[in-house]
DNA sequence: GACTGGCACTCCCACTGCCAGAGTGCTAAT
DNA sequence: ATTAGCACTCTGGCAGTGGGAGTGCCAGTC
């Protein structure tokens, strides 16, 4: 019974919080929620609350306000992921179904989610390490000069300008396409590097040069530009929210122009939960400890490949962002599925 | 003489303001700058640039501000753009040097942009319109896809993937990208459409569906894509001079997440002028009144191809950012030129 | 006629003191 | 275990005040 009611006595105070962004005292709380106890016993839960951490007092004598681990309680123990309302569904539908491309998609989705959440959205393009090679093209551009591009199963295309100190022969071209084609179509990633390197020693020396330029671009392609595509969209909020909270934008906006943080702040795509929530402190990224991030991955024909989130501040509407980047993550990987872009 | 001092007085007024973002009265202009005069004489001054539009007094006992009519003046008449240092120059060659490729390209000039002028800055990527065909690549993907690969001069690489309700037969797509090659290669963009209706005409009615669709698809890049491609960066220095300036930052931040207001920000490329300056009003976009564009269009091989440029407070410190502008432009025009990405 | 020193005037802004309101913790009572 | 009551604390808004900065104007000077 206690122990309950002090759950309770939290949940309303996030929540509160939450929508007004003002400290919520034991006289508000019991006006708007059937607590069915008087404010002096809400004190006594709240003191009890404040003593193990899960609230603080910004001074003396106002409300309470949720700390870090009073949010993430909030998330573990307390909220549920509402269902979308019908009217949502059809939007997000109307929103995706014509996209032609994965770049459409992509674009389509973060917009979605901004507007949705009404906060800044981040979606990650499918993550190659998790693809596989669909085709691989070489086609030269002058006597020095030629364009590889990978097409991969997921609907990226990743294209790259090579340069060879000789010219390059079409009919090795030609050759080197054929046999590229067959050591990595239809591989998962990973093996790629091994592949194209045993692919390298069948070819005689003369033609190394051209081969070992090719494979070497390869190489860098498949292991620097892994993970690497991010969009994000609807900044603007950064600036809404700013109003009743005296938070600094200049750090969040900083994080969000690295690619780098923005992926570790997704996460690692794969683990066993697809929903993820980090909450302020959390987030170990400079700071962005008043920040809170809510993501899932999203699959594609039921493997996971990579993620999109939501970002914005720790007194955000956990239940809300969550229910939505659920949706979303849901949808994209229905559409994925559904429509090969290959 | 009156009217010389005059100028001399808007631009003390200008500079000291661009630095201080404080209004500025008549003893503290006779103490920084050597006007020579007793502050009575510069009030006279300011009262009569008042008169005429130039500056305007926040209240009654404040320093005078310079208005958009004011900066006007001094873009057009006072200022000069002063070349970079030595050390400036280097850092912009260390930035660009070791580009591969034209992503990376215009990724760099927007980083280095944003840095130099710790401003908000946008590039343009160069416009298909002032580009010509490099290449036409058809794909196969599957038995009813197919991805269409324009290579364009300036090496941008423009992707698009095609459905057909038929099966697409290999002979008439090699044949089909042979005769595309030929009808549009190193031919100009504006011609593209006419060429490729013209081309249409020449298959039989069997092939339609195929050609049709591919036809289309080129249409649709061609004319929907044309300017399309803007990076931004450097938005975490909104957050910084919204310090000193309480200027609401969610309409910028708005207006540059709209692809479409940012090029018309950055105007039409290939007027007579290189470099542009857009002040306060001027720029007719909802909600970017208290800001101010400075662009200029960039070349490849002296064909004007697109524009770059960074958008701060009206505030700026014009000749700062105008010659960085300026001389950003011009190593982007070098490099563009010196390195062929085609 | 252009410039200057002086002066009265205006307005902002930072500081102060003050009070009401909100909220708490504690204690004694049920 | 819960509650009512009470003393206490802290904030935030409001009014009043004075200094400071800056202006406009005018009469005087070169």
């Amino acid at each position: 019974m206690l122990e309950e009611r002090r759950l309770a006595v939290l949940q309303a105070i996030v929540s509160d919080y939450v929508a007004t962004h003002e400290p919520v005292g034991s006289k508000a709380l019991v006006d708007r929620h059937q607590l069915g106890v008087s404010p002096a016993t809400i004190r006594n839960d709240m003191a009890a609350l404040e003593e193990e951490g899960y609230i603080t007092a910004p001074h003396t004598s106002a409300g309470r306000i949720p700390t870090d681990l009073g949010y993430r309680m909030f998330v573990d123990q307390i909220a549920q992921i509402k269902p979308l309302s019908a009217a949502e569904r059809r939007g997000i539908d109307r929103f995706l179904f014509d996209a032609v491309d994965l770049d459409d998609i992509m674009t389509r989705t973060v917009r979605l989610l901004a507007q949705l959440t009404k906060q800044v959205a981040i979606v990650q393009y499918p993550s190659l390490s998790r693809s596989q090679v669909r085709r691989i093209e070489l086609i030269p551009l002058n006597e020095h000069r030629l364009m590889i591009i990978l097409i991969v199963d997921s609907g990226r295309v990743e294209q790259r300008i090579v340069e060879c100190a000789v010219s390059i022969d079409e009919i090795l071209l030609a050759d080197l396409r054929e046999r590229l084609s067959v050591a990595i179509a239809d591989q998962p990633f990973s093996s790629v590097p091994q592949r194209v390197e045993d692919l390298e020693r069948t070819f005689p020396a003369e033609s190394l040069p051209v081969v070992h330029a090719v494979i070497a671009a390869i190489l860098e392609t498949v292991t620097e530009k892994l993970d690497e595509r991010v969009v994000l969209g609807g900044a603007s909020n950064l600036a809404r929210y700013n109003e009743d909270f005296p938070m600094t934008i200049q750090p969040v906006l900083e994080a969000l122009e690295e690619q780098v943080v923005l992926l570790r702040l997704l996460g690692e795509v794969g683990t066993e939960t697809k929903l993820s929530v980090r909450i302020g402190h959390e987030n170990e990224v400079e700071g962005l400890s008043s920040t809170s991030i809510v993501s899932s991955h999203y699959a594609q024909e039921s493997r996971p490949v990579a993620s999109l989130g939501v970002i914005g501040p720790t007194n955000m509407d956990y239940a809300n962002s969550m229910s939505t980047v659920q949706a979303v993550a849901q949808y994209v990987s229905r559409f994925l599925s559904d429509n090969e872009l290959k």
